[in-house]
DNA sequence: TTATATTTTTACTATTAGTTTAAATAGTAG
DNA sequence: CTACTATTTAAACTAATAGTAAAAATATAA
């Protein structure tokens, strides 16, 4: 029985990781202070003690909960009955989104092995070989249903990936376009990389 | 005259430089101490103040020189006489191979607006944006002569710049393809999102 | 050789941050 | 109201580090 004590424990840990992640992103991992983490909160240091086991787990879960959505949102894609065409575009829009909508956390997932070591950091690693595979599986799925050129998936994939993971570095909220209009055109062009030309 | 003095000063600078990029890069610019730094050199920290001003000015100067290096490159290319697609192709290629063999300078580059403030802050971000600014132009000017369709400039810059950046995150140095097939495959692929099909 | 300038090391300071602990407060069931 | 538990706080502890300054070592030149 998940308790009633349990579900608000639970709630609080998710509140803690979206405002953590938020100072985490602004700042950088070894930048923010517990304090800071804390005073967002309007709580003590002392208190995140009480959540998480220390500022190495905070930024785990972090990394935990995003990777959780990601890979939820690419596998409903892949498992669709849309031509490859369709999803690569819809995973490349749809990883585009969640990036935007999810800024800080996306933003304090670089170089994790600067900050995991051993359990933590295979986990985080294994999670991204398996996104990164799904996006392989559109292609090649692409490929050898003849609308996709002949091309190096890992390559294309790179490049996409790349491509995808820069809009965090530049993305302003008050900028000219729209999220959507930054996912379609992200779309559009990268999908020329690909697809054939009748 | 630049004295032999000088040049001696110049030349141990650039030694740090290189070193401590090294470390940098592999343990984040808050994870590095300056001990760290001063140990790779066989030399102590107390050196380091003798030779930069503080971390800060490390950093600091490590970004001047790739800059520096960045824009002298991608110059020679936009006032070259090849045409957009030959100039496209040469500023990927060209960015791909000094961002692989200055791997480490590179890697330290990211946020800069985590690590510095006001003077240096600015003159970092301007040197980015006239980089940038020739990619644009690159760009532009094919669409005028009408040898790449109609895109976003800034769009198709972006997704560029994304991509070959992001090499830096997965290149290895023992890994399957030479630095020239990747900067090959990359510029190929690239092209294609911009060139225009007969 | 001696005097001077440059470079490096050593020792020190002050600060800061992560973590732990014990005490205080709030909440709840009987 | 009471006793117990859960949560939060504040203080204390430890370890680490950026930066400084003066002494020591080394190189240079007269």
């Amino acid at each position: 029985m998940a308790s009633f004590r349990e579900q608000k424990i639970a709630k609080k840990k998710q509140e803690i990781l979206r405002s953590a992640a938020a100072v985490l992103a602004e700042k950088g991992y070894h930048g923010t202070t517990m304090e800071e983490i804390a005073a967002q909160l309007l709580m003590t240091k002392g208190s995140m003690y009480y959540y998480f086991k220390n500022k190495d787990d905070i930024l785990y879960h972090c990394h935990q909960m995003i990777m959780e959505l990601s890979l939820e949102k690419i596998e409903e894609v892949v498992n669709s009955d849309d031509n490859p065409i369709e999803k690569l575009e819809s995973a490349i829009k749809a990883h585009i989104l969640l990036s935007i909508s999810e800024k800080s956390m996306f933003m304090i997932m670089d170089r994790p092995y600067q900050k995991f070591t051993d359990e933590q950091l295979k986990e985080v690693l294994d999670a991204r070989r398996n996104y990164a595979h799904y996006f392989d599986k559109i292609i090649k799925e692409g490929m050898e249903k003849q609308v996709f050129e002949n091309v190096d998936p890992k390559m294309v994939r790179m490049i996409i990936l790349g491509a995808i993971n820069y809009i965090q570095q530049w993305y302003n909220q008050n900028g000219p376009n729209t999220d959507e209009e930054i996912a379609d055109s992200y779309a559009t062009n990268l999908l020329k990389m690909v697809v054939k030309k009748k």
